[in-house]
This record gives C-alpha cells, sequence and structure tokens, in this order.
DNA sequence: TTTTGAGTTGTTCGA
DNA sequence: GTCGAACAACTCAAA
C-alpha cells in the first residue's frame, strides 16, 4: 500500500483530525507534514508572537507522533513544492489536510490539491477547524449573514459533528522518512521569552489545550457569564492560541460543555455554557465572514468608513503611547502591558484598548489590528479582523457609533479593587483603590505617599476623556448618509 | 409583500 | 443614589 501524507496546517492535533484519521483509515504509511510557507500566507504571515507559539507546538506534535511511531517531516517554502517533493522520494499517493479560510491559504489549498491532483494524487481537504463550514450556513436569501444572532440562530439549527477518533493502533511508518528540518533551524523562536510567570500556564501543544480545557470547564464555566468581563480574575477559558493552531478542536470543546449536561439532560447545561458556546459562535461568526468579505482584513467591510476622518499622529508620538501602555489611562495602560509581556490580553482590556485606539485618538483601526496581529500569541486573522472592524463600527454588526468605552468607568466596573491594574501597571500599585483608575484625581498628598510623579513614574493622560468622545462623536456623525459634516 | 422589531460587550444627562 | 431616554443606520427574520 502506498503511503498517504497528511498536511499539518492549523491542526495541530491527533485527537479529532478528520485528515489524520482518514490518512490512517486507509492503511497505508502515514508521512505527518509541516510546511512553513510564509510567502503562502500572503500579507499575513505569522507575527514574532504567534511563531513562538508555533514553535513549541511543533515540538509538541513531534513528541506526541514519536510516541506512536511516526514523526513529523519539516520544510520551508512553497507548499506544493514541498508537497511534491515529499511525495516524490515517498511515492505517496495520496495528501490529506484540514481546511484553512483565510484568503490567500484558500487560494493556495486550490492550487495545491488541483496541482497534485495533475500529479495523480489523491488531493483532499477536511473540515473539522469549524463547527461548521462557511458554505453550509446562509441566511434565507442564500447569502452570508452580516447580524451575529441570526446566524448563530441558524447555526444552532444544524448537527455538529462529534470528535473523530483516530484507532488505539500506531500511525504506519513509510519504509523509510524523507528529509526533514529540525524544528529549531525554522528560526520561530522569539529573541524575547514570555514572561516568567505566565509561561507555566502556556503549555503549547495538545496535551496542554486539553488540561485547560479541562479545568475551566470544571472550575469557571459555571460562572463565566459574569466572571468573563474580570480581566482581574481567572474567568475566561483562555483556550484562544490552541485554538487558532488547532491544538484543540471546536468539536472537541462542544462535546466538552455538552457532557455537561449528561445528567440533566438540559442543553446548555447553564447560563455561563451558553455565554460560552456563544464565543464559539463569534469565532465561527468570524470565520464566515473572512470567507465571503476576503477584503475585509485591509478594508471596512462598510464603504462608508472610506471617508472616516481619522486624526492626526505627527511622529507616531499617540500611537507609540498606545503600544507601549503610556496612555496615562491605567487600565488601558494595563492591557497593552499584559500583551507585551504575556502575548495576550483579556478580551474585555482588547474591546477598551481598541476603542481607546479608534475613537480617543482616532487612529485607524488596521494599526491596532496589525500591533495586535504581531504580538499576540493566538492572533487569528479572522478573529483580529471582526474584533477590529466590530470595534471601529466599520464592520458587522457594528457597535453603534455613540459606543464609546469610558476608560475610568470601564476600569471601576471591571477591575473594581484594581487588582488588575496594579499587577501590569506596578508604578501605581501603592496608591488607594479611589484612584487607581484615575491618578489625575488624586490629590497631591496621596500620590507622594504612593511614590507616583505624574508626567514622570506615569504619565498624564495623553488625551481628555470628555473632550475625545465629544471629537468622536462628531467624526462618526460626519459619515451620515449624505455626508454632512 | 410589506412592515416591524430586535440586534454581545456603552455613556451621559436629566429627572 | 437609580432610572429611562437619547444617541444612527442597517441587516435580518418574524409577523
Amino acid at each position: 500500500m502506498t503511503p498517504a501524507i497528511v498536511w499539518f496546517r492549523r491542526d495541530l492535533r491527533l485527537k479529532d483530525n478528520p485528515a489524520l484519521c482518514a490518512a490512517a483509515r486507509r492503511g497505508g504509511p502515514v508521512i505527518p507534514v509541516f510546511v512553513l510557507d510564509e510567502e503562502g500566507e500572503g500579507r499575513w504571515a505569522p507575527g514574532p508572537a504567534s511563531r513562538g507559539w508555533l514553535h513549541h507546538s511543533l515540538r509538541s506534535l513531534d513528541l506526541s507522533l514519536r510516541e506512536r511511531g511516526s514523526r513529523l517531516v519539516v520544510a520551508r517554502g512553497g507548499s506544493l513544492e514541498a508537497l511534491r517533493r515529499i511525495a516524490r522520494r515517498t511515492g505517496a499517493r495520496a495528501a490529506y489536510w484540514g481546511r484553512r479560510y483565510e484568503p490567500a491559504a484558500l487560494a493556495g489549498d486550490r492550487a495545491v490539491e488541483a496541482a497534485l491532483a495533475g500529479d495523480g494524487i489523491d488531493a483532499r481537504s477536511f473540515g473539522g477547524a469549524l463547527l461548521f463550514e462557511p458554505e453550509s450556513v446562509a441566511n434565507r436569501e442564500g447569502g452570508p449573514f452580516r447580524v451575529f444572532t441570526p446566524f448563530w440562530r441558524r447555526c444552532l439549527e444544524l448537527p455538529v459533528a462529534a470528535p473523530e477518533r483516530l484507532g488505539a493502533k500506531g500511525l504506519a511508518a513509510p519504509a523509510a522518512w524523507p528529509e526533514s528540518l529540525d524544528i529549531d533551524a525554522l528560526g520561530l523562536l522569539p529573541r524575547k521569552e514570555w514572561d516568567p510567570g505566565l509561561a507555566e500556564s502556556w503549555r503549547p501543544g495538545e496535551r496542554g489545550a486539553a488540561a485547560r480545557l479541562k479545568r475551566f470547564v470544571s472550575r469557571a464555566i459555571e460562572s463565566y457569564a459574569a466572571d468573563r468581563d474580570r480581566p482581574d480574575l481567572d474567568g475566561t477559558s483562555g483556550l484562544s492560541p490552541w485554538l487558532h493552531f488547532g491544538e484543540i478542536g471546536p468539536r472537541q470543546v462542544w462535546s466538552a460543555v455538552r457532557a455537561l449536561s449528561r445528567e440533566s439532560g438540559v442543553f446548555p447545561p447553564g447560563n455561563g455554557a451558553r455565554a460560552f458556546l456563544g464565543e464559539l459562535g463569534w469565532r465561527e461568526f468570524a470565520h464566515h465572514l473572512l470567507f465571503h468579505f476576503p477584503d475585509t482584513p485591509e478594508s471596512p467591510l462598510r464603504p462608508a468608513f472610506g471617508r472616516f476622518p481619522w486624526g492626526g499622529d505627527p511622529g507616531g508620538r499617540m500611537l507609540g503611547a498606545w503600544q507601549t501602555g503610556r496612555t496615562g489611562y491605567p487600565i488601558v495602560d494595563a492591557g497593552m502591558r499584559q500583551l507585551e509581556h504575556t502575548g495576550w490580553m483579556h478580551n474585555r482590556v482588547r474591546m477598551i484598548v481598541a476603542s481607546f485606539l479608534v475613537k480617543h485618538l482616532r487612529l485607524s483601526w488596521t494599526h491596532g489590528a496589525k500591533w495586535f496581529w504581531n504580538t499576540l500569541v493566538d492572533a487569528d486573522l479572522a478573529n483580529n479582523t471582526l474584533g477590529w472592524q466590530w470595534s471601529a463600527g466599520c464592520g458587522a454588526d457594528a457597535a453603534p457609533y455613540f459606543r464609546i468605552f469610558a476608560p475610568v468607568r470601564q476600569g471601576m466596573r471591571f477591575d473594581p479593587a484594581g487588582a488588575y491594574v496594579r499587577r501590569w501597571v506596578p508604578e501605581l500599585a501603592k496608591l488607594p483603590g479611589a484612584f487607581i483608575h484615575c491618578p489625575w484625581k488624586a490629590p497631591a498628598d496621596a500620590l507622594a505617599a504612593a511614590g507616583v510623579s505624574l508626567g514622570r513614574s506615569y504619565p498624564r493622560p495623553i488625551v481628555d476623556h470628555a473632550a475625545a468622545r465629544a471629537a468622536a462623536l462628531g467624526a462618526f456623525r460626519s459619515l451620515r448618509a449624505g455626508g454632512a459634516a
């Protein structure tokens, strides 16, 4: 029996991996392959944080494969060339892989499929990265959805496939392994390591994902509806980087939540679970939108935003202050520094910093999208694009133009004791709770007692909230039909 | 077919 | 202190 190539993409897992299962069922030797194809990513090759995560994930995948008598063959360069080379060396007559949905990856998929088929190879792609394939969800006119709620309602009428299982027997090895690069040779590791405290809870790889899911489902999901908004608590699943790389699949997550309903028979098993599944729904919606509107990573979905009066930023001072967490608004700065140190930011805080960049500083959402792309370990083109366009109000199901987060109010509501700010903005740690979100309002003696020197140890606000809010409302109003300013 | 109501995540103002 | 209204325009689906 001839070998089958399994081309690993965003499905770096052995469980619930339809392409791998199909190759194993075939009965012949299986050749697991990963190709680092930066050209094939178009304008959105993975950024430094994401590459660091990928490095560890590939190591983990290779180890898991070795436990089953197999290994990961690693190549670099054009995907098609690499797959053809390996097929030639090994005599593989089949190549299976998990579908991706980014515009560049989709185009690459089609080209690879056609070319390999032309070589006489059984070339097939499989779903599994999403609960619902983008084509299978359509509105009554047969088109894509642009509003989340009807989209998700429609999805919930469709069946969710159970995770697929790989048989217990090992993966048959080929007579000879083709040559492979060492994972280190891909040069994915960033120069800077993650925050030491966090490196422990970040366990890239399939096992780390399973442990994280198990912990979340048994401990936090019940109170998720309320706690997910609290950056000072550990109330979210934190699964995003693992989901991005497919170290766990959404069907596995779905099935773990479903298992909570076993006794009661009620599904979803509570408000927390319902809210959590809704977040998976947003991930589905993001991919649905990117699939149907492939220009959205660069261009606003709502054309009127082409004439949005963005503010000026001579010397990039404003953008720089935002990126480095020196805006003078503690909740914003805490978020940006958490991102810098850990490669991750709490979702509530992502909304706050995004609103701040777009509405208070009036800098284009594309600046924010690029920064997140390079700094997040969970950087995902679909989710990043939806999130930024949503925040800017130029995307699908857009936030109303008047929804401008007030950084002080948000801080007090969702980080009530200031624990999150104290952790990530340590120069403010000794300020009393009353001023932790607005140090410029603190009396001089309180500042002195806390060792804070405004404008020196911590910046004054780079914009005035009320003035920035008024300017943003005016800018948005200028977009109204007719365009009257 | 047309109309109507609802839609992830907010803030401010005035009663 | 709390509460409701106001702050657009558009998409989608139910009536």
